[in-house]
DNA sequence: GTACAACCTGTAGTAACTACAGATTCAAGC
DNA sequence: GCTTGAATCTGTAGTTACTACAGGTTGTAC
């Protein structure tokens, strides 16, 4: 009788709309903890309200700058036990930020090699090309 | 009587210091095809001779170029088979070549990113971070 | 009340290795 | 010839971060 306050949740298949993270990824963070257990509808599907969308979206924005699952567990800990320093949280980032570094590095060195190697091919419908033979060479660079 | 001809070949050790190729990565080479099952000695270990090492050796190189291993099976179909050409080898080339400049150009991206928060941070030891807070916001680029 | 979409659980597959366990073989020294 | 210890064998399982089912149940609009 009357109006019963809103339910005001959102399904599963809504979240992964909003916040752009696939539904099979949502339930797999859910399984490795990094979403708590969602509470259930009567039949057991998911029910989502702001604060889940929020955290997941911590989770994703931290994963698109390519921190590692553990990592961003890390993080959410830290920020969940609410005693995180930024000296802890700054460390992890710089820690992260020399590898992203060190990724780059070596992309820029095989970008070079694959481009040179690329540019000595001239196409042709012959049996010999140059980047076969950089690969099958000992002592190609 | 007399000498026999010597065996030439050297154990998987062996091949895994020349190449710098790891044990059991040589093992899953055979495993899944890329190597040929390596001939044995009496008592069933693996015995290499210098083609099998060039082999390793090419596998290894493209490898670190970023090459997938489907990839680097599709190069040693063609060189196997005598009958690549140029085009095809530089296709392949080409495509990785556009893979790794996107990557590049991503993480650029995250590096300018992850530095520009580490900035912020002063690592003090105050339950406060700047990078906490750019990946709260729903609105952080 | 009946469709049909959305959702559920649980398992298996992906890439490219790496890491065992538990058994066997090889090579060197005596 | 025998012993010992390193090297190797096979086969299976673990890693990262998802993704893709299969086969069944729920939610909801008409």
């Amino acid at each position: 009788m009357g109006m019963t306050t809103r339910p005001a949740g959102r399904g599963i298949g809504a979240l992964s709309k909003q916040t752009g993270c696939n539904i099979e990824t949502i339930r797999y963070y859910e399984r490795i903890g990094l979403l708590p257990r969602a509470t259930r509808s009567e039949g057991g599907h998911r029910v989502y309200g702001e604060a889940e969308s929020r955290r997941l979206g911590f989770i994703r924005r931290t994963r698109e700058l390519g921190f590692t699952l553990d990592q961003v567990r890390t993080l959410l800990k830290l920020v969940d036990g609410g005693r995180y320093t930024c000296a802890q949280v700054k460390s992890i980032t710089v820690h992260h930020l020399d590898e992203v570094r060190r990724k780059l590095a070596d992309l820029r060195k095989i970008e070079r090699v694959l481009a040179r190697m690329a540019a000595q091919c001239d196409g042709g419908t012959v049996p010999k090309c140059p980047v076969i033979d950089a690969l099958s060479d000992r002592a190609a660079r």
